[in-house]
DNA sequence: TTTACTATTTGGCGAGACAAACTAGTATGT
DNA sequence: ACATACTAGTTTGTCTCGCCAAATAGTAAA
């Protein structure tokens, strides 16, 4: 019985990380547009307290860096105040160009899901 | 300039491509919940009229089999009436079951990066 | 018998998320 | 001085799952 119960947590916690897939990027981009620049470190406490939990670093560096080498955000050491030095991140204006287009796309799509989920739920 | 068209174009439908990763299997799930049964072929044109548009007979089938293996689908061969024979699948209580559990999850979800998209491109 | 529509199967590919281990600078307590 | 903990970023190998392409086949209409 613990034993179904650990399964199906981590079943959940798997399935979220899926969902995170595509619309991660454009979450970073939306959290840099909000704060004008940011490191990777705190962004993964950002994603965490806006509802993203579980990011773990592994995941959020390639991204960034991909981010970067793509045009969609720019990077820039500075010396950590506290702590080891710190690549911050902006966005570019093609970042914020891509994040106002595919932004409206994204909430279409989950709307849509969400609307078949529910019919499938209420019957 | 086409040439540039038809890469957004391209990189945009990918993109949703990426956004159905774990909400495909329990649309599924769910649009099996409203009508009782139904086979692959005609899913997917289910799919495509809730706006999930896209799915390949490569993605779905695939997919359907696995529900099948993990228990959340059962499914039976019956003659098609016009058409070759079709494989009916109908959800378990299983299925019922994680549709019930994890599609409030993805409502929850979607909900938290829809608002995270949308405070960034408001800014 | 050719064409078109319906229906399922199979195989290979690739993006990106994970876990885990690693390097390193700074801060704190003893 | 030393150990520990926290902050910050990197690297590597593995796995899942959705994509594309192509094969297979039954039925129906021309």
């Amino acid at each position: 019985m613990l034993y179904f119960l650990v399964v199906t947590e981590k079943k959940s916690v798997e399935r979220q990380t899926q969902w995170l897939r595509g619309v991660l990027d454009l979450a970073v981009l939306a959290l840099l547009a909000e704060s004008g620049e940011d490191y990777g470190y705190t962004l993964v406490r950002r994603l965490d307290e806006a509802g993203l939990p579980g990011m773990r670093p592994g995941t959020l560096y390639p991204l960034l860096n991909r981010l970067d080498s793509e045009g969609l955000v720019r990077s820039e050491w500075r010396a950590g105040s506290g702590g080891p030095g710190r690549k911050f991140f902006q966005l570019t204006g093609q970042g914020r160009a891509v994040l106002a287009e595919q932004g409206p796309l994204w909430t279409e799509f989950a709307e849509n899901a969400t609307a078949v989920l529910e019919r499938g739920m209420n019957s």
